[in-house]
DNA sequence: GTTCTAGAAC
DNA sequence: GTTCTAGAAC
């Protein structure tokens, strides 16, 4: 172990306000929030509420410390970086595979302990007080960090019983030695360590808070209360006890086996297997951050541009609305209908809608800040065949570096066409209802190559797991690549379709992901997916090497190669809606949340007590 | 994570 | 009457 990326100047322990805290949309986005404040001050070591940092980890102050000197290491977040901590939000999140990076983030733990207890030698604490390091079993906040906290526990901010418990509890408190030891332990005993993942044994750790007694650290009296707790510790003079750590194994740590395909396999595992069944390693899904919906309640068209204030948008969101379970509709027939016919174009509100899905993204905690890209549902398509059957525009999403690219081809759909029947029959709606306009979309992110990205995309319908469905009234070898990378781009591991003669559709099936690509790679026995794969990193980098300002841009090829080109209409191809409202939709979330969210919930009682009456 | 508060425990 | 806990809201 290189020991110089750990080194640790002489500290000075001067805890901030509980202002000098960032404010932040909901307490369990805190720390996040405040890692995405140190990436985005200049000068961040000059923030009150950081003590230390190096390239890859901080060492910030707790905001509410349980004892004179209580202080929180995290990794920080690094763009575009391939750190595997990135992908680590609590203990059962941890492998053996982690070992090396998490000796490294512990030594530095180690060292900063040992400044601070330097810094502490002169002063009338010194004979008391040690400091010590642990994780909680069961952390309220997310992502992983490791509490570096004096053990006098004199705080006027432990209140709890849980307070007590989780400072005190040797098993509860991990200390990093015994998380060491434990994933060292997967070497040793168990085969083969990197389908293991640490599982921290939920119901022990909770009974350890709720009813353990409460002990004195140093004499082990067993208090009745907190209040009796807390007065007992402020004037108990028995020595502290010296704790044993090196060797020592927790009771609660387990392991739980399961394959490691990044944070997003527990919510949708069988999406995460098919991509990788194909035979893609460029994907690897991430956070899914859900549905919702998003109704137009029949209002006139206008461009992006004219939108006045952000209410324009929120009131059309609905953030509880998720699509409608997949009908056991396979091997039917079904003849189509002839309902009222109803153009609509994809005009704002009927179309260019990607900021709603950003508002709903921050606010379900993405950091677009830490978002490389933003695409819609056919951008992977694009970037994969260098086939502009589209206009794609890129730019910068006002305000971060995360750069947008969404097709922005107008164009009319009608929904009395067959594709919308068929959709709606899937979904038991009536085939022949052209009114409802409501679509429902869902965001996930992942790893593309070593880059961010958001997916924005409409979903059809879901399964019994809440998974997203294609559905297709036409046989999606039609559709070859196109209709893979969109269900890559929706989270879509099944498509149900149906081949249509026009008068019904024939033959419904379901079909996984993978088979689609084995069907699309027996038709084109020259295609191969590593070629795609790169056309998209390619893509990518292109993008972001030729995106300078501001502006919009065309992607355009000549020759396959993507180049950018100013985007002669900016107003009419916005992708966005002006700056000033983009701004406070995205950004909001971030400072204000609580007023968007609340003013969101007020506009849609409105609109409840509107229906209603 | 905290704050607030009803009502149980004393 | 006061002290303390636990659950909901944020």
């Amino acid at each position: 172990m290189d020991d110089a990326f750990v080194i640790v100047p002489p500290l000075s322990y001067r805890p901030p306000n509980a202002n000098d805290f960032p404010e932040s949309s909901s307490w369990r986005d805190a720390l996040f929030n405040i890692l995405s404040l140190i990436e985005t001050t200049n000068d961040s070591s000059r923030l009150p509420i950081v003590l230390f940092k190096t390239d890859k980890y901080v060492c910030m102050y707790d905001k509410f410390p349980k004892a004179k000197y209580h202080c929180l290491l995290m990794p920080r977040r690094q763009r575009g970086e391939e750190t595997i901590f990135n992908t680590v939000e609590t203990l059962n999140d941890v492998t053996p595979y982690h070992s090396d990076e998490l000796r490294e983030f512990h030594i530095l733990g180690k060292n900063i302990a040992r400044r601070l207890q330097e810094s502490i030698q002169n002063t009338s604490d010194s004979v008391q007080i040690t400091i010590k390091l642990g994780y909680h079993a069961i952390p309220s906040l997310k992502p992983l960090h490791l509490h570096i906290v004096s053990s006098d526990l004199d705080s006027s901010y432990i209140t709890r019983r849980n307070h007590v418990q989780s400072f005190t509890s040797s098993s509860f408190f991990v200390t990093p030695d015994a998380l060491e030891n434990h994933l060292e332990s997967a070497f040793v005993s168990l085969h083969p360590p990197m389908s293991l993942f640490v599982d921290v044994r939920m119901q022990r750790a909770q009974s350890i808070l709720e009813s353990a007694p409460m002990k004195c650290t140093k004499c082990d009296r067993v208090a009745l209360n907190v209040p009796d707790w807390k007065r007992h510790n402020q004037y108990c003079t028995a020595m502290l006890k010296q704790t044993r750590s090196k060797g020592s194994l927790n009771s609660l740590l387990g392991w739980c086996s399961r394959e490691y395909y990044g944070v997003a396999a527990s919510r949708n595992p069988n999406f995460v297997k098919e991509i990788n069944h194909i035979g893609f390693s460029i994907f690897l899904p991430q956070r899914d951050l859900g549905y919702y919906s998003w109704g137009s309640k029949h209002v006139p068209y206008k461009p992006l541009r004219g939108i006045e204030s952000e209410d324009e948008i929120l009131r059309c969101i609905n953030v509880s609305d998720k699509p409608a379970r997949l009908k056991p509709i396979i091997g039917q027939q079904v003849e189509f209908q002839s309902p009222t016919q109803a153009v609509i174009k994809n005009t704002f509100p009927y179309g260019q809608i990607m900021a709603a899905g950003l508002y709903v993204a921050s606010m379900r905690g993405i950091d677009i800040n830490a978002t490389d890209f933003c695409f819609g549902g056919s951008v992977l398509g694009m970037l994969a065949t260098r086939n502009s059957s589209g206009t794609f525009i890129a730019s910068f999403i006002p305000g971060t570096r995360c750069i947008l690219v969404v097709n922005r081809e107008a164009y009319s759909e009608n929904l009395a066409s067959s594709g919308f029947q068929f959709e709606r029959y899937a979904t038991g709606k009536d085939m022949n209802d052209t009114v409802d306009t409501t679509t429902v979309n869902h965001l996930h992110t992942m790893r593309v190559g070593a880059k961010n990205v958001l997916f924005i995309t409409e979903v059809h319908a879901v399964d019994e797991t809440d998974s997203p469905i294609e559905i297709m009234a036409s046989d999606p070898v039609i559709w070859g690549l196109n209709i893979l990378l969109q269900m890559i781009s929706s989270g879509s591991s099944r498509i149900c379709y149906g081949q249509s003669d026009g008068q019904a559709i024939k033959n419904i099936s379901l079909q996984s992901l993978s088979s689609v690509a084995q069907y699309f790679l027996q038709q084109q026995p020259c295609a191969d997916i590593q070629t795609f794969e790169q056309n998209i990193l390619s893509g990518m980098r292109d993008i972001a090497a030729q995106l300078v300002d501001g502006r919009l841009y065309r992607v355009n090829f000549s020759l396959k190669n993507i180049e950018l080109v100013p985007e002669k209409d900016p107003i009419q191809c916005a992708v966005l809606p002006r700056d000033s409202v983009a701004t406070r939709l995205i950004h909001s979330i971030m400072k204000d949340s609580a007023g968007a969210f609340e003013r969101k919930r007020r506009l849609s009682e409105v609109d409840q007590n509107k229906g209603e009456c």
